[in-house]
DNA sequence: GCCAACGTTGGC
DNA sequence: GCCAACGTTGGC
């Protein structure tokens, strides 16, 4: 089993949407790094800490789960979408994608700042300088202090 | 909205 | 295969 932050921004799609939604597809993802993770490492019911970036503040939010293993991002093949990339063909995809499952709200977000200012977090990749991956491995250790953190 | 950091592209 | 130009990310 293994554990990741995905980042996404609220104004586009957030922890709501995925309550709402229950589950979703992960598109869109035109990041070499993150799609191999995606494509490589992912398993089914592997852990997620749903983030939200570009907003106030910054944070984890809450818990999703690894419902469904890469498969082609078809968005790629559409010329009418904006993750349109005339490169990816049906006969070799470039981007793949994988559905996630909402599992839960944090009761608190656990901030970016919050993140920083725990020492035992010092090594998290999403605090890093100019760390900009959207899709990142995090430790069992990380993913359970964030999920102790957001519980109060 | 600014801009630093980074990844990708493409000319050479 | 180098690297300048460009586009994007994402905190602030």
């Amino acid at each position: 089993m293994k554990f990741w932050l995905m980042k996404t921004e609220p104004d586009v799609y957030s922890i709501d949407d995925l309550k709402r939604d229950n589950t979703v597809q992960w598109e869109g993802i035109r990041n070499y790094q993150a799609r191999n993770f995606m494509m490589n490492d992912m398993a089914l019911g592997d852990k997620v800490l749903f983030y939200h970036s570009n907003t106030t503040p910054p944070g984890v939010v809450g818990l999703a789960e690894v419902c469904k293993l890469a498969y082609p991002d078809y968005f790629a093949w559409d010329v009418d979408s904006k993750y349109f990339d005339p490169k990816s063909t049906k006969e070799n995809p470039r981007w793949f994608m994988v559905d996630i499952a909402y599992k839960g709200h944090l009761k608190s977000p656990v901030s970016l700042d919050a993140i920083k200012k725990e020492p035992s977090l010092i090594d998290m990749l999403v605090i890093r300088r100019g760390m900009r991956l959207s899709i990142q491995p995090v430790t069992q250790f990380e993913y359970n202090k964030i999920i102790k953190m957001g519980a109060k």
